[in-house]
RNA sequence: GGGCGCAUAGCUCAGUGGCAGAGCAUCGGCCUUACAAGCCGAGGGUCACAGGUUCAAGCCCUGUUGCGCCCA
């Protein structure tokens, strides 16, 4: 067994362990096994995407995979990438820009597409390796993408069977409309962002009257396209005024003004509002309710179009709004001008201004689509995790409104409707071209120009990636998937979708859990995004990285440039920015892997703390520091006889050994609990408390002395010395085995790495990863252990205290010149003294001093000075030693007053009739046994502070 | 405007009506034969504010303030 290195390196394991399980082929899932099948899909990410914290955050798909299939279950988790329809446009294009200066129409559609294809094939998997290097057992034989020929057939199949079913229709409706990506958005791609506006009070004259009509805009250049004007039909002071006319100002055209309740806001404005049906969506539901005509006077370049006056055609938005505003100016109708703040729809890739603009699209007929989809939560067949989330998602489904699902970009699938050249109104809608003209009885169809919105397919994913429409084995072995688990930020886009979509075509539901997980913050809780340049990349805090690799800088950068990412950076990560000036330290998959798990606790953003994460790369350390201290001490370990003798009450186990066994088995329980109800940060908590403070702190320090090799008397070995070597041998090479293997699905590498360093039963796996994940042993949780280890960790603790503050050192050496400290210890518990008195020799190694006695009740003589602690008192013999008399006289002093403090309450409780009827008895009797102890301690306390006024006297 | 969430130690966060906790940071002491990326010890709290329910409230209810998110 060669001895571990001081340190663990993790760029020394990772990337060796993720190839031997990928060539052991661990990955994967066999559809035929007769096990009980767990699956995950992945939320596929985009291949233009890099690696990002949201994907980092799979590290809890990975810990339930890994956890399952530990379990023996046939865990499949899927993995795949998502064509992303508008990104990828937008990065080929500006590419092909850059490097041979021509668009995408100078290449013409064709060239284009197979353009991002080549690209595809060489940028499209780079997310994918980096999901390896966080450690993700995604079974990679099994690998989608949204546009290969499988989910492309399954678009095909699910768009033609929606639309024969009457749930799929074209119409010309109101859309939003990104003037730069030159393409429809649904609503849930338009973000609204609040910005500083202004509203302009306009005034219309009103036909046949000097009067005029003031209403209140914020968008006054859409007012050439405005056919009506509208007022409350409560509203006293324009109701004269209802079913006359205005002038429509700058267009010169007389338009109605119209009564609407639900439009109009009396108290907003003027009271009084402009109605542009082509231009606003609540404009155009009124229109619809009065039967307005719409005038579109923008077109899809954002310019003002052949319906506006002479003057104002082809001018942008923006400039339109200022010649607008002139020229009401000048004809004196530009009433006034206030400052307001107003929320605009922007295109979430872009930031653009969206334009409502009418236009002839592809919809999705959601309403009995959400039917099911609602009903299938409330009959729990599907649940959210945290359950709040459920909420959310009925409310947003009970308020769906229709998908807008044609997209005008050219990368994508291909909407399968082809229109009659002659009659546009004409369309056949089919799975191929040939069906498609065999129905129209002629062969120059000419297809949709347009692609669908790339969560159409994604809709498909839990069904399509397992062979969708085929009914295959992996289909019938794997779905309904069991966990699906994401960032709520797409709870809408994605999870509502895959519901119904899941529901129409499977009839089953797609997942029967819903996990959704916090978003990783910066440390100011703030969304990452590349504008505020908070990003942080999750492999720069695995590998380490540079400052100028974190600022992330395109090449050639200014100076400046660097500057402005370098204050970015500090203010929103100021500790991390502090820590670190000169770059991040490699913290390795597992570190960041464990803090996430930790941090992403339920309903909580995770604010990203480097500092933090490095706290659990010291656990990662702390974890191969104790298999290489097992190690040291290892020689002559027999795991088969160990597991043996355990098994049948053989091994001649210690206190020490009994306990840590029994606290293991109620971590296990513990973990396994937490993890059953996606608890994950529980139970990763509960791991990281059992290893370093019970297994190290204290198993690990009772045990050392047993450790030592079997000492011999006389030259004959001592048998029982030996015997206590093997079993502590023994019970931690199990607790090691034991808790490497809890850990493994939550850091992998380390524990692969270690556990294979272990002594093993014959015949136990190559690979931890392929073992059994324990479960708790009821045979071994002993009380009696526990509770004799509690007291001695009490007592050792109250030593420890009082010679750290007395600074009484130096005289703890093992087998140093001094003479050791030497203590009377005072136990009225007669089960607690008994205890001590058994095991006294674990208190005087573990505190490092000689106990002289330990007693029931005080000796008659001898200097008393002492620490306190519940019932128990740790005497210190020889009060010569104190040096402080004033600091010990008021550490006491404070001491007793906080006693007595809580006394005052405990005796006021008691003292309630209300209490002791109507409180639990075994509150109040709790609160008599505290109050019991406290005034013994209360008592102790004086005793103690009158012995130190004493000594105070005396010298 | 509507809805939801959050506010606990300097920081990041647990705490599911019954004795306010952890990690990090701070301070003091230790290179104790696994780990100084460590060990031992200590200090640090008006549980945002104001009411209410209850024998008992960090926890339940109402309101206020501040922050964040979602929907319009």
């Amino acid at each position: 067994m060669t001895e571990l290195p001081k340190a663990y390196d993790p760029s020394q394991v990772e990337p060796k362990w993720y190839r031997v399980w990928m060539e052991q082929g661990y990955f994967h899932a066999d559809a035929q096994t007769p096990k009980t099948p767990f699956s995950i899909v992945i939320p596929p990410p985009n291949i233009t995407g890099s690696l990002h914290m949201g994907h980092a955050m799979y590290v809890i798909q990975d810990v339930l995979v890994r956890w399952r299939r530990m379990q023996a279950f046939n865990a499949l988790w899927l993995p795949g990438t998502d064509h992303a329809g508008i990104a990828t446009q937008l990065v080929v294009e500006r590419m092909i820009q850059r490097e041979e200066g021509k668009s995408r129409h100078e290449l013409g559609r064709e060239e284009f597409v197979r353009r991002v294809w080549l690209w595809k094939e060489k940028y499209g998997d780079r997310i994918n390796e980096q999901l390896r290097v966080l450690g993700f057992s995604l079974d990679w034989e099994r690998a989608r993408f949204t546009m290969d020929e499988g989910l492309s057939r399954a678009v095909i199949e699910a768009f033609v069977r929606l639309y024969e079913e009457g749930l799929i229709y074209r119409a010309r409706r109101l859309i939003n409309w990104c003037s730069r990506c030159y393409t429809a958005l649904s609503d849930l791609e338009v973000e609204p962002v609040e910005r500083e506006g202004r509203l302009w009070h306009i005034a219309y004259p009103v036909l046949d009257s000097d009067e005029r009509l003031v209403v209140a805009t914020t968008r006054p250049e859409t007012l050439l396209g405005d056919t009506a004007v509208a007022v409350h039909p409560e509203d006293e002071r324009f109701k004269h005024l209802i079913g006359r006319k205005v002038l429509l100002p700058l267009a010169q055209r007389p338009i109605p003004i119209v009564a609407d309740p639900i439009l109009v806001s009396m108290e907003f404005g003027t009271g009084a509002v402009k109605v542009t049906p082509a231009h606003d969506f609540n404009d155009f539901e009124a229109g619809q309710r009065h039967g307005l005509p719409q005038v579109s006077v923008i077109d899809l370049h954002g310019r003002l179009n052949d319906n506006a006056p002479e003057p104002f055609r082809g001018l942008t938005v923006a400039e339109a709004r200022t010649a607008v505003l002139a020229a009401l100016a000048q004809q004196g109708l530009l009433v006034r001008e206030e400052a307001h703040r107003l929320s605009i729809g922007c295109c979430q890739r872009c930031d653009t201004v969206i334009e409502p603009t009418l236009s002839m699209q592809w919809f999705v007929r959601t309403g009995p689509l959400a039917g099911p989809a609602i009903q299938a939560v409330e009959q729990g067949k599907t649940r959210f995790v945290p359950e709040h989330w459920t909420d959310d998602y009925f409310r947003w489904m009970r308020n769906i409104r229709d998908w807008c699902i044609s997209r005008q970009l050219w990368w994508g699938h291909r909407i399968p409707a082809y229109y009659d050249p002659d009659d546009e109104s004409k369309v056949y809608v089919a799975r191929t071209r040939q069906e498609a003209c065999r129905a129209a009885g002629r062969d120059d169809l000419r297809q949709d120009e347009d692609v669908l919105d790339t969560w159409f397919s994604s809709a498909l994913w839990p069904f399509s990636t397992l062979g969708w429409p085929e009914q295959t084995r992996d289909l019938r072995t794997f779905y309904p998937t069991s966990v699906l688990e994401t960032g709520h930020d797409i709870l809408f886009f994605w999870v509502a979708r895959m519901m119904m979509m899941g529901l129409h075509f499977m009839k089953k539901v797609p997942f029967r859990t819903v996990l959704l997980h916090a978003l990783v913050v910066d440390e100011n809780g703030e969304k990452m995004s590349k504008v505020k340049g908070n990003v942080i990349d999750p492999l720069h805090i695995v590998h380490g990285a540079s400052l100028d690799e974190i600022l992330d800088l395109r090449p050639g950068a200014s100076a400046q440039e660097r500057q402005e990412a370098l204050e970015k950076f500090r203010r929103a990560f100021p500790s991390a920015a502090a820590a670190y000036p000169n770059g991040f330290p490699r913290q390795g998959a597992d570190a960041l892997r464990f803090f996430l798990v930790v941090m992403g606790a339920q309903g909580r953003n995770i604010r990203l703390s480097i500092p933090r994460i490095e706290g659990y790369r010291h656990f990662m350390n702390k974890i191969w520091s104790a298999v290489r201290f097992f190690l040291l001490h290892s020689a002559g370990v027999d795991p088969d006889w160990f597991q043996e003798a355990l098994q049948e009450g053989r091994a001649a186990l210690t206190l020490a050994d009994r306990w840590i066994l029994s606290r293991l088995q109620r971590t296990t329980a513990e973990v396994d609990e937490a993890l059953t109800a996606f608890r994950i940060s529980e139970a990763a908590q509960a791991l990281y408390r059992f290893f370093w403070t019970e297994l190290c702190d204290w198993y690990i320090e009772m045990v050392k002395p047993q450790l030592q090799p079997a000492a011999r008397e006389g030259g004959t070995p001592d048998q029982e010395a030996y015997e206590r070597q093997r079993a502590a041998q023994g019970t931690l090479a199990h607790v090691l085995d034991t808790v490497l293997r809890l850990l493994h699905p939550f850091i992998p590498f380390i524990t692969e790495e270690l556990w294979t360093r272990l002594p093993r039963p014959t015949g136990s796996p190559q690979s931890l990863m392929i073992t059994m994940y324990p479960s708790a042993q009821e045979s071994l949780i002993d009380q009696e252990a526990e509770r004799r280890v509690a007291a001695i960790q009490t007592a050792v603790s109250a030593i420890r205290s009082l010679r750290a503050a007395y600074r009484l050192t130096g005289t703890d050496k093992p087998e140093g010149a001094g003479e050791r400290l030497r203590f009377v210890l005072k136990v009225p518990d007669d089960a607690a003294r008994a205890a001590l008195i058994q095991h006294h020799s674990l208190v005087e190694w573990l505190a490092r001093v000689q106990v002289a006695d330990i007693v029931a009740d005080y000796p008659q003589e001898g200097g008393v000075i002492a620490n306190v602690v519940e019932g128990q008192t740790a005497l210190l013999l020889g009060a010569d030693r104190l040096i402080d008399v004033p600091a010990e006289r008021a550490r006491l002093s404070k001491e007793i007053a906080r006693v007595d403090k809580d006394l005052a309450s405990l005796r006021g409780r008691l003292e309630n009739s209300d209490f002791v009827q109507r409180a639990p008895a075994e509150v109040v009797e709790q609160s008599r046994v505290r109050l019991r102890e406290l005034e013994q301690r209360a008592a102790e306390l004086r005793e103690h502070l009158r012995a130190v006024e004493a000594i105070g006297r005396s010298t």
